[in-house]
DNA sequence: AGGTCAATCTCGCCT
DNA sequence: AGGCGAGGTTGACCT
């Protein structure tokens, strides 16, 4: 990991072209090649980058401006840096990362959901998880009191495109003599309004379960029988 | 902008939480408080990090530990960074950055097929670019050779959500007795075989539009007559 | 401020 | 390797 801070000016040129002009920034330069250049803000996205695979040439001008050009392996973006000043240029050996561990996405919510059905509705029962279609999985398929198909769709906020997908798998379930008629259920730990209008427009009901019961609900040292 | 380079380990609790085993790795803080965490592959995005608005405390334990506690302003997110060993530690005023100039679009391919509409088919006419409607505004509307009313849904890339896009403004549009019957065009520098099939399946054509050449069309210094 | 949509998206999973 | 969906998405633009 090399890290230089620097009067530069950066041109991308690839799916767009993009033009940064002189100013002091952060460059990295990661092991594997692959270069930031970061402002003091923003958030994490750099302003520019290459992503590896990546080539990292050096050369000096007869101005003595130094200019890296940096050519992406498998397509002809190219990222141009020109250094007027540096300011600071150090190395180090970082080694490889452990990488990281996260828990309490959506496979985590659905999991607990899939446990927990009567959530989705009383008298609501599980038939099975990922229940395959021709146009993708739908996350859970139940079955209600009255024993009819309920598709779930669990998002962990609730979006248009969400009940969009749903409603395809719906069109595509009810076709289906075996499972019709099925009802849809969109159940996301929030849920938009503009979702939510749409969903029930076309008769899905909507259901807001909160995380952080239904693990409270799972976890065995909280259970009291 | 503050650069760090430490061995470190990282926990971060909000949406979600993760965790980072003790590594040596690159921490950057930026002028506004923001912290990104960085190891020597991937892509430009952190191992971990915290968003602006948000505030660092760092606190020296009673080891000899040195623990950042990042916070977010508007919600209970946090980041704690425990460092165990300072390999770096620099500091640079950047300014601000005079910000990126982009070109080559959506927009742009937009605008670039509104003047030659005939890409999209023979005797093909814009009515309006950006044409309102209560769901959003549709890329283009055109006539065709007969007359009849086109709507126009443009990506760089045609996948799914597009198609339904466009499905949603048609279904709307064909409501209007004064535009009936509107037909829909989906086009894209690539259309995915998936959205190509939904698209053809609800009679919405689909053309491939290659920018290039559009902009070659486009580019004066090019043209014949 | 809030909603919507694109992105040089990145990342992970699955076929 | 390619397709597909999610993201602590981020960012830009509009209302």
């Amino acid at each position: 990991m090399r890290v230089v801070i620097a009067r530069c000016q950066v041109d991308y040129a690839g799916r767009l072209t993009a033009h940064l002009p002189m100013a002091t920034r952060v460059i990295m330069v990661k092991a594997d090649g692959s270069v930031l250049v970061h402002s003091d803000g923003g958030s994490y996205k750099p302003l520019n980058w290459m992503s590896p695979p990546c080539t990292l040439r050096e050369e000096v001008a007869e101005d003595g401006v130094t200019e890296w050009t940096v050519s992406a392996a498998k397509s002809d973006d190219t990222l141009r840096i020109r250094i007027e000043k540096v300011l600071h240029d150090t190395s180090h050996d970082l080694g490889v990362d452990p990488g990281l561990r996260k828990d309490g996405v959506e496979k985590h919510l659905q999991e607990l959901l899939a446990e927990h059905t009567t959530t989705l509705g009383e008298g609501m029962s599980l038939v099975r998880r990922e229940y395959m279609t021709a146009i993708g999985p739908v996350d859970l398929l139940c079955r209600d009191a009255a024993g009819a198909a309920v598709a779930v769709e669990i998002k962990r906020r609730g979006e248009i495109d969400g009940v969009e997908q749903l409603t395809r798998y719906l069109e595509l379930m009810n076709r289906d003599p075996q499972l019709r008629p099925v009802r849809g259920v969109f159940a996301a730990q929030e849920i938009k309004p503009q979702a939510r209008v749409l969903a029930e427009d076309r008769g899905i009901r909507c259901v807001v379960v909160n995380y952080d019961e239904l693990r409270g609900i799972d976890d065995p040292s909280l259970r009291l029988f």
